[in-house]
This record gives structure tokens, sequence and C-alpha cells, in this order.
DNA sequence: CCCTAACGTGACCAAGCGGTCCGCTTAACG
DNA sequence: CGTTAAGCGGACCGCTTGGTCACGTTAGGG
């Protein structure tokens, strides 16, 4: 599949710098931020982005793959703890305290255009099926609440903090928090409509 | 101020049909709707659209006025009513129940470009904070959330829904629902963050 | 009915986008 | 070293977008 003859120096680094200048560019400017500012940012020139993704959705996928494997790696180290309802706060807390419009977009990219992001979306929703299903156990959360559930929930808190100009850095936190207690057990109404797939 | 002599017949016909056309094509595509697209729905050219508002934003400024007009009514309609917790929780569902998008961009618009716009957006925030505090001091909601906490957790629901692909028309009244749940006292807990100004 | 000012329109423009390509540079191995 | 293929980059292309303009059309008061 892969013959992945190691990249030269220049390359390697080269590539590296790409991914850090485009998460940080896509972090800052939506999705819709320009390959050529990209481009500027990791001090390349654009034609080298294309020689290592053949589109920019690609780039985009690397990105979100990085990140999706960090988030999934997490969940699973999260899972075991004693704590279930604490477990699956944190979780929620590292999903939501980044930077803005990434946070769902491997949610949005339906058609699996990607195999390998494909593959670790769906550990990611595995692992956090199983977080959500301990806390459920533990009566940490309401037991009408899916999974799916909490992953859109997930990055609310950044969704909704991106819209107050100068916010403070640490103000999802506040949004999280009204989000979760709705989570909770204590004082909760049924739900008007079932959960999607 | 405005010399505002009436339109021509014609004008006037077409005006309306395009701030329609508009609502829908926004609602539909998002506000990247292209002016193009907009004109052929409204079925006129493309150089009427500029004619009657100068600039993109202009047409999408006259958009989210009206929307916002209509928000701000229902929400004085809602603070005299008996239950207060009730009458919150209609207006975050038809705060929520519309189309995607559109819905918070009028707090997006953070400069004063727009001097109407500017004043019906305090208008409709002022509205807000009442039904707010009504709700509060009926015990309806917990004491330690804010008028801005709502008008920023106000549309989430749509905004989350907007992730899953065929989604249902009312799946956003479920996380409505558990967002309201988290501002109700029971079970609240401490929230980590100030409100915003 | 007619004249004129208001109105409608589609060709047109500049800017920015993702993506391509080919001549130059440079890393790496014998 | 010297050779060579991998890598680099910026000019370039086709396309779409928001916005303009000169012209033809029409509403509507006199």
């Amino acid at each position: 599949m892969t013959p992945d003859r190691p990249l030269r120096a220049d390359a390697a680094r080269n590539r590296a710098a790409l991914l850090d200048a485009a998460a940080a560019e896509f972090a800052e400017q939506g999705l819709e931020a320009s390959v050529a500012d990209i481009a500027r940012r990791a001090g390349i020139g654009k034609g080298t982005v294309f020689r290592h993704f053949p589109t920019k959705d690609d780039l985009l996928a690397a990105v979100v793959l990085d990140r999706i494997d960090g988030l999934a790696s997490l969940a699973r180290t999260l899972i075991p703890a004693a704590d279930a309802g604490a477990a699956l706060l944190e979780f929620m807390g590292a999903a939501a305290g980044r930077q803005r419009q990434l946070d769902l977009s491997f949610l949005r990219e339906a058609g699996g255009v990607n195999e390998r992001l494909d593959g670790a979306r769906s550990e990611l929703f595995e692992a956090i099926i199983a977080l959500v299903e301990r806390a459920k156990s533990a009566g940490a959360i309401r037991p009408d609440v899916t999974g799916m559930d909490v992953i859109l929930l997930m990055c609310a808190p950044n969704h909704v903090v991106s819209f107050v100009p100068g916010a403070p850095p640490e103000l999802w936190r506040r949004y999280l928090a009204i989000i979760f207690d709705g989570l909770r057990p204590a004082g909760a109404n049924p739900l008007p409509h079932p959960s999607p797939g």
C-alpha cells in the first residue's frame, strides 16, 4: 500500500511546519482559511503545500486526523477512571477547550473521502459512547441521553463563545458547566425528541 | 434623514421578492449564499439587487433586521406572561426553531456599520434580559445565569443539529430541552467563570 | 397620451480562490 | 566531490464572487 520511502530532511521539516501552520490558521480563520495564507505562515511556497497534500481537503483531513486521534486516546484513557462523571466532564472540557470551527468538522465530512479519517472517527465515537455509558451506569448523567447527544453537545461551548468578541480564553468553561448540568440526572425533564442515529 | 419618496410599484414588488429570496437562500446555504443565486431565486437581475442594497452586507442586515424585530416583539409579548419559566422556554424555542446560520449573525456583526440594526439588537437584548430576570425571580431558572448567557445559548440547539446530515426538523427541541435543564435551579452546580459583559 | 425620472438588466471588471507546472535548488549517497 | 532525483516555488490557469455601468424599459403624474 504505502511504500513510504522516508522523506528528505527538508521535506519532513516543511511538512511539519505546514501542519502546524494549517492547524493554527484553520483555528483562527475557520476552515475557509486560504491555502496561500497557510503557506505564507509556514514560510513555504504555495506549490509545496500541494506537493504534500493533493488537495486542500486532504490537508484539512490531516489536521483533523491529528486532533481526532488525540481526543480518542484521551477518551480511552479516561474510560476506566474511578469517577465516571468527572471523567466525562474532563473529556468534554478537552474537546471544547480548543480553537473554533475545527471542532466538529470531522462530523460534517460525511462522505468517506478519507478512509483513515473515517476509521479514526469511528474509534473516537466508540470511546465517547463507552464514556457516556459508564457515566450513566454510575448515575452521573441522566439515562435518557446518548453518546451521540454528548458528541453533538461537546463543542457547543466553544461555538457559543465564538460570538463574544474579546472573549476570555476560559469562558467556554462556563457554558460547558451549564450544558453538563443539563446532562445530570438531578431535575431532568423528559426530552421531547428521540436522539439521532 | 430619510426623504423616503414612496417606491414605484414594480420596485416595491421586486424589493419584497428580493427580501424573501434572500431570507430563504441565507437560511439554506448559510451566509455565503451568492448574490447571483439570490437574484435568480427572486426572479430579478443581479444588478437590481445592488440597486436596492448597495452591498451584500446591507442586504443581509435587512434580512437580519426583520428577524431581530420579530424576535424582539415576541420577547416583549412574553414578558408579562404568568409562567415566566415557560415564557422563557417558549422564546428560546422560537429563537432556535429557525433555519441555520442566520441565527446569531447579528451578534457577530460587531461594528456599528448599520445603526438601525444596532438599535434593534439592543432592544432585543433588553427584552431578553427582562425575560430572564422574570424567570429568575419566579425561581424557574438558576440565579447565577444572566441574560447574556441565555442570548449566547439561545441558538446552540440549532447549531448542534446542523451537524447531523438528515436531521429531523424538530430535533433541535431535544437539545434545547437539555440546555434548558442546565439553566434550571434543580441540581445546579457552581459556574466556573463569570458571565461576559 | 406622453414625457421623464425612476427602475431593471446582463455584460463586464477586479480580486481572490484552489490547483497546475516547469525550471531551479539541494539533500544525500557512492 | 559529483551526480541525480527529490523537493521547492512562483508564475500561471480557470473559475467564482461581489460590485459597476451604460443602456433599454416602464410607471405614473400632468
